[in-house]
DNA sequence: GATGCATACTCGTATAGACGAGTGGGCAAG
DNA sequence: CTTGCCCACTCGTCTATACGAGTATGCATC
């Protein structure tokens, strides 16, 4: 195995980049260059200390700068890593067109499936309840919603978590209010009972995760959540759904197709 | 002026969370509930190591926290502030519609001034080159293209970092291959020349930023930064433009309709 | 009044040491 | 062979201390 010398190089006492700031450039154009893949254990702590001749808050310093760019992740016990690039799914702009609506199962799961992943949606809560400031807002001000709210996984590893509003006098006692709303979704049930779907707005923004969002997407440090919210319009110009969702940044790329017109 | 026990509270030695992230959450709590203000001073870690009893080290372990979930960024010197929300820049789908290109002005500047914001556009670098593999796929593998970058600052901050890709047999000798391509910008010039457009294909990721990209957008720690890719087609398919853009993550809302199909 | 310096405050960087807790391997006992 | 313990190694948390560097303020000097 060759040196730690040759991976890391020496600091230059000479520089007045600070010590941390040289140790973390050090890892991070190893692993740039390939010299650490993906996966790879970074060599421990300890190593490092003994090797730049620092104390260990100065590499943990350093190590935790890697981290918050999301290019390694430390587990306890064991070492830090590199942090595996995970399979990116891929959400077209035409995804909720009609024809994608037909199949009995959920999209995500008859996509996943297709990209070779196991698919899972747990944490299903339905209920009523009255909207926030901003829902209500998008919803043209309903006194009460339905919440729909669940979690996606692939493999195993969360990636999603949506809310889906709807007013209360459109959702209640229709199938909409059931845990699962049957065949193409909530969207083929509005449908079904004549609200016409015209158009989706949809916001995007990006940020880092509230704790909240770290537990229940288990997001390693260094990972951004985007935030996506979605309203649905039927053909009468009615804003019949938001859908709020937060994405663990590192599963997605959203993909759209604008007209030049 | 209230005590620092009535904002912050005060440490659960019984907890076995540990004690940096106590006083992270006391603080993030304060901030949420309003107690800090944007753009408020939180006490100087001093005063939090004597109110909570701690060393210094678990004090900027609990603030690093906060900053890394981008709450709250340190000024050397001065102290740690809650972080203002800056003005955000509003994407919308039609924004590369024929009817907003008319103007003399770019679309950015027009756009910023009409927002109340002074609008600059900087460091324009236009130059011939051989495309990367990922630009040269999406254009078809030109051999070599003509790339022009540019960033955009709304107020003196740096929000985004654009670069353009034109297949250079295309570009070449045109008003295209000029620092300033003209009213309606490169759009424009390209219809002109005969290359109707018909529609665009974008791509949006949210990572965090690599050490340059933190450099060049003057980016806090804690924002992440949006990734666009986008394709210009025209009417006869031909990839005509890849714009590769990073923006500051807390600086836009990117803004897209879909039809319902 | 303007200039410049001293000073006190802020956060940034670094050292050295200690103990806790999760992981995995080896070894001894059953 | 299996079980269970010990141990070595890993990162996590925390203390105590020191000095450097950026900022703001006030005061003395010009």
């Amino acid at each position: 195995m060759p040196s730690l010398t040759s991976v890391l190089g020496v600091l230059d006492p000479t520089s007045d980049r600070a010590v941390f700031r040289q140790i973390a450039d050090a890892l991070r154009e190893a692993i740039d260059k390939g010299r650490f893949r993906e996966g790879d254990k970074l060599p421990s702590e300890t190593e490092l200390v003994d090797h730049f001749g620092v104390s260990r808050m100065t590499v943990r310093n350093a190590l935790s700068l890697l981290q918050q760019e999301g290019l390694v992740l430390s587990e306890h016990g064991k070492g830090v890593f590199v942090r595996p690039r995970p399979p990116v799914r891929r959400l077209a702009s035409d995804r909720f067109a009609r024809r994608h609506r037909d199949q009995g199962k959920a999209a995500f799961t008859v996509e996943a499936e297709a990209a070779g992943s196991r698919p899972e949606v747990d944490s299903l809560e339905v209920k009523e309840e009255r909207p926030s400031q901003d829902i209500s807002a998008r919803l043209g001000s309903p006194r009460k919603v339905l919440a729909r709210r669940r979690r996606y996984l692939l493999d195993g590893r969360p990636v999603e978590f949506a809310t889906s509003y709807l007013p209360l006098d459109l959702a209640r006692n229709t199938p909409i209010a059931q845990p699962n709303p049957g065949p193409g979704g909530i969207y083929a049930r509005l449908e079904e009972m004549g609200h016409r779907l015209d158009h989706f707005d949809e916001e995007i923004r990006a940020r880092m995760p509230s704790p909240a969002e770290v537990r229940t997407l288990q997001l390693a440090s260094g990972v951004p959540v985007i935030h996506l919210v979605r309203t649905a319009y039927d053909a009468e110009g009615r804003a019949v759904e938001v859908c709020d969702t937060v994405m663990a940044a590192d599963a997605y790329v959203l993909a759209y197709q604008l007209p030049a017109n």
